[in-house]
DNA sequence: CTGAAAGCGCTTACAG
DNA sequence: CTGAAAGCGCTTACAG
């Protein structure tokens, strides 16, 4: 590896000069000397030494993708991966720091790790967490001064930008549609809702819209359980036996939604003639389930790419006060209500 | 943040005996000594700069996992993680990396940019890159002796540990499963086949069946697109006008299998009933489709654990010899084949 | 068991 | 426009 001081002696300049060809500070090197650098690095297939920049200057060009595992630690037993909402934010946001100049470290924090120590170790030039809880962030990391940009977490002391979508608005909005269609015995299939999270205000919502219509809430039809396929399969073979006494479902995501109609449709339950089913987030496997599946979308590109807008600009400086971005959600009216 | 040298003045010790009790050499450090330098620790929130030890140690617990864009740039219109085998996949590799103490860098690799520029960028221990082809790894990189593991990497001139799926065979065992049911008007459905690449292989596993069986193959029953829904679901038309002069069809992969059937299933072709469809990976979308997706499965998450393993090894110089494993497929009978 | 010194490859003031 | 010097926070021989 050639490095900053071989390209010197090879250009015949002082490695400073090299550095600001290398910075493109042109205005600090005549035009023949950046020249005459510029080849000697291509000669040389010099590529810059991140570390060493990385050790002086403070800044990393890397930022760190943190995703806190709300279950367990194995992906055999849970593969956070296989919703395809993290795909597809990954996608989105690596794509976005890519455009902007930055490496993505990606990192499913268990629940020993700290969030501050990942961000120590590389002077990371920022932290996006996705999904936090309250007490995930600990409390060395809420006095970084790293620029952190929260998706989808409900923090109450928080001091960072953050961006969500519409939750409660989206299960109003589900709930609201589904009494729209007669139905008044509603089940919500939600996850955990001891912490404030995204189930949570979804299931706000879903309490909302009953309210506004004035039903009274079935506590035996709501389920709080995991935000899986596998959850929603099991709700599906104890909601089975109760059809009759429930018109309709929401399902606190795609996936729990589809788990659930599969498992249903397995006991013989029709939807929508049976029971109807309405899920959140607009997934493209809401598209292939048989029915395909009315849902709440959110646009999780735009959600991922909104995230390292903030980011970007907090780093720069850009921006100084606190921006909390809600992103809104629309209904997609597919073939799973009646 | 803390360092080294301020540790060592906590504790009343020379830095280096701190680095001594950072790295466990605990065979050079009194244990009062470093009782006391841990305590310091602690007290001073320490956590060691990884871009200085990185720079002096030549090593940087970084491992990039490169995926080379096949087609765009744009995820809005190619999102690759959209597809649930990358997703499984990066969760299997995360994990395993982060149980051997490496952090992931992910990182899509358009064409213009240099995979050997990424490593050397960071000083990373290790590479591992997914279904590269032979002119996208370059030469540079060629040189290289950052330890590499390619995964369903069909490159011809190769040093480096390697793991696939026993594409061919797959291909093979899927055709003569149709075969098998009656079908001789085959047709399949790939992504480009210009390089050595898995599609080519499991085309030619297609035309070994159909060969062994004494079944001529219909060129115009060849399709060879992108590695997509959206392809499968554009074939999907196609086909659906030949319906009486195809059968069955084999389907690169189960994401293709998926926009097939249902581009199929909207111009009122039954599957299998009018044709049957088999597909290739064996992802849980398979499971929801309608009707349920015959199709070869390969182990995703074990190909993700042994690619680590084969690297974790390169990089300890447990393994000094080339590698080169190949995973074993096997067929799973759902509804989609008649 | 402990430490002083050198150096990894850069950038940042500071001079000229 | 160009350069000599110091230093970022560590680890690696080398002494004692």
């Amino acid at each position: 590896m050639a490095t900053i001081v071989e390209i010197a002696k090879k250009a015949n300049v002082s490695p400073m000069t090299v550095s600001n060809v290398i910075n493109k500070k042109y205005s600090r090197v005549s035009k023949e000397t950046s020249e005459r650098v510029q080849r000697a690095i291509e000669e040389l297939n010099y590529v810059p030494n991140m570390s060493a920049r990385s050790l002086v200057s403070k800044n990393s060009k890397i930022v760190v993708l943190a995703i806190p595992q709300t279950i367990v630690d194995d992906p055999n037993k849970d593969m956070a991966l296989i919703n395809p909402f993290y795909g597809e934010l990954i996608n989105s946001v690596e794509f976005n720091l890519r455009q902007n100049g930055y490496y993505m470290m990606l990192r499913f924090i268990s629940d020993t790790e700290l969030f501050s120590s990942m961000v120590a170790n590389w002077n990371a030039d920022g932290v996006i967490v996705l999904g936090a809880m309250d007490h995930q962030l600990d409390l060395n990391f809420k006095n970084t001064k790293t620029p952190l940009v929260l998706i989808d977490s409900y923090v109450s002391n928080s001091n960072y930008d953050s961006i969500k979508t519409d939750d409660e608005l989206g299960g109003f909005m589900a709930t609201e549609y589904l009494i729209q269609h007669k139905h008044n015995r509603i089940s919500m299939v939600a996850s955990s809702m001891s912490d404030e999270g995204v189930a949570k205000a979804r299931f706000e919502g879903f309490e909302r819209a009953l309210s506004t219509h004035g039903i009274k809430i079935d506590p035996t039809l709501v389920f709080e359980g995991y935000p899986t396929y596998d959850y929603g399969f099991e709700v599906g073979k104890l909601l089975s036996k109760r059809i009759g006494n429930v018109d309709a479902v929401f399902a606190y995501s795609d996936l729990v939604a589809i788990g659930l109609m599969q498992s249903l449709k397995e006991e013989g339950v029709r939807i929508p003639q049976d029971v109807s089913v309405i899920g959140f987030d607009g997934l493209f496997i809401g598209k292939i389930s048989e029915p395909q599946l009315t849902t709440i979308k959110q646009d999780i590109y735009a959600k991922g790419s909104k995230a390292v807008e903030l980011l970007v600009d907090r780093i720069s400086g850009k921006t100084t006060q606190r921006l909390q971005v809600v992103m809104p959600v629309s209904l997609i009216e597919r073939a799973s209500v009646k």
